[in-house]
DNA sequence: AACCTTGTTCGACAATACTGAATATGGTAT
DNA sequence: ATACCATATTCAGTATTGTCGAACAAGGTT
């Protein structure tokens, strides 16, 4: 999110550009299109999509799905993916300070950044069965249904907090999502004063949770660090406990905070 | 690895095509590169390589270093890498099935496929205290010096193996990697009349382990399973009794060989 | 202070990406 | 079976636009 777009001299290559918004087409919503879908999406002729799709898909960024004609995100995405997770450089921090959390609390702790106005996670620790399993590494959410969103949002500056629902909007995910500017704003007021971000079901039907900022030494939220449970787990009376651990680790994470993306991104 | 490259009427778009091969200079050695390097790499002026650049990090796909003037691959990568998973649609079927692989051997145990003549890596499952919680998912590693590549490679057709080698060469990792090619097909005959694959320290030194590939309808290997672990514990009868176990778990996997990567690309 | 390496700007040129119409393909309904 | 529709694919002309080299700027080193 930059705020103001220098307009420095940037000679954007449009074809380039072009082929990475056929790739933002695929959302796990609709993982699979069509030429005809990417052309429309994209408002450029059948042709050219042809001419961008077939260079990606040479290079392994897209998949021709077999049966059909649909193409889907591929392999290449996975492995520049992993390669790009060289320069999280936060995480070797991160991760034994996050297990020790998760242990304790036995809820779900996540690493999380912010990224273009959005939430943007970077680890998770699961309780002990399912060890590894999924990874939410690259996931994107809504800044102001999470509790690290609203976490972030609290400690960055109302000029921020306003191009974030300029841009991105207040979409209600659940019933329960804020999606009114002033209630967010009076929310985030709350936030700063209990010390900790509530997310009360507004991200997941049925998913509490807590989330507390970490941030730089200009006080800015670079990152968050927020425990997801169910509401049967998720009390108030353990959302205040909880927070205070998880407090501690942000605070050990904030000695790190200009390793964090939002940070090396010039976004606060 | 398309054996027979169809000459379709392709109209690759060359600046795509550059944009795409300035992501795949950045690699884990040298995640930091600058310009000047980028422009040699490819052979193209710097003036051009700086247009392209500029592109990719408008988009989030390149983050210029703060301090100096390098590059090192974005967030987009990664937002990207997460949204592919999607369509990694053997993983649910596999997880359950290598946790419980993982619990019964206590090692590490690796999900593989072949992409382009080389392992990739789909999943991982840890001991229950997981030092390193870092995803594996992405990485690329030749197929002749890891249990997964050589079982994978023993079960695929000659000319295959020799396009492999054609291809990536049989590079030395470590002293006891094999970078003989009548050997290498002598151990993949070994390793077929053996059931399984071994790897004796020719990825990493001081770890061992044993491969199985998972094979498709028509017996082509779309994929693989290993179990790691130090050379103190993998010892010659361990190998056996794990290869057992990895086998049932192969067996059970081989019902939805369809859903392997190898097997949507048309590689086996 | 001279030199080298690297990053950046700029305008002219022609390569090449784009386009739209025509054709092919495949599926569905009549 | 046939007609129809939606989609994928081909192709060649056009001008858009990506490319390029030279010139300039900025650091860093000897």
């Amino acid at each position: 999110m930059n705020h103001k777009r220098t307009e420095k001299n940037e000679n954007i290559v449009g074809s380039v550009l072009k082929a990475i918004q056929i790739l933002d087409c695929f959302h796990p919503d609709n993982p699979n299109l069509n030429l005809s879908q990417i052309s429309k999406h994209l408002e450029i002729p059948k042709s050219t999509a042809l001419n961008l799709i077939q260079t990606l898909e040479s290079e392994g960024f897209l998949l021709r799905v077999k049966s059909g004609n649909t193409y889907q995100l591929g392999y290449k995405n996975i492995e520049l993916g992993y390669r790009a997770t060289t320069s999280l450089s936060i995480l070797p921090y991160a991760i034994p300070i996050m297990e020790e959390v998760q242990e304790k609390t036995g809820e779900i702790i996540y690493l999380t950044t912010h990224i273009n106005g959005q939430v943007f996670y970077l680890q998770c620790s699961y309780p002990s069965r399912p060890k590894v399993s999924y990874s939410v590494r690259g996931k994107m959410l809504p800044m102001h249904c999470t509790g690290c969103g609203k976490a972030m949002l609290s400690y960055l500056s109302q000029e921020f907090v306003q191009h974030v629902i300029d841009v991105h909007g207040l979409r209600a995910i659940t019933p329960n999502t804020i999606i009114d500017p002033d209630q967010l704003y009076k929310e985030l007021e709350i936030t700063r004063q209990r010390g900790y971000a509530r997310d009360n079901e507004e991200e997941t039907l049925g998913v509490r949770c807590v989330g507390i900022a970490i941030r730089n030494t200009n006080g800015q939220a670079v990152g968050a660090l927020s425990l997801s449970g169910s509401v049967l787990t998720m009390t108030d009376e353990n959302a205040d406990k909880f927070a205070n651990l998880l407090s501690n680790a942000c605070n050990l994470l904030s000695q790190h905070a200009n390793l964090f993306p939002a940070s090396l991104m010039d976004q606060v």
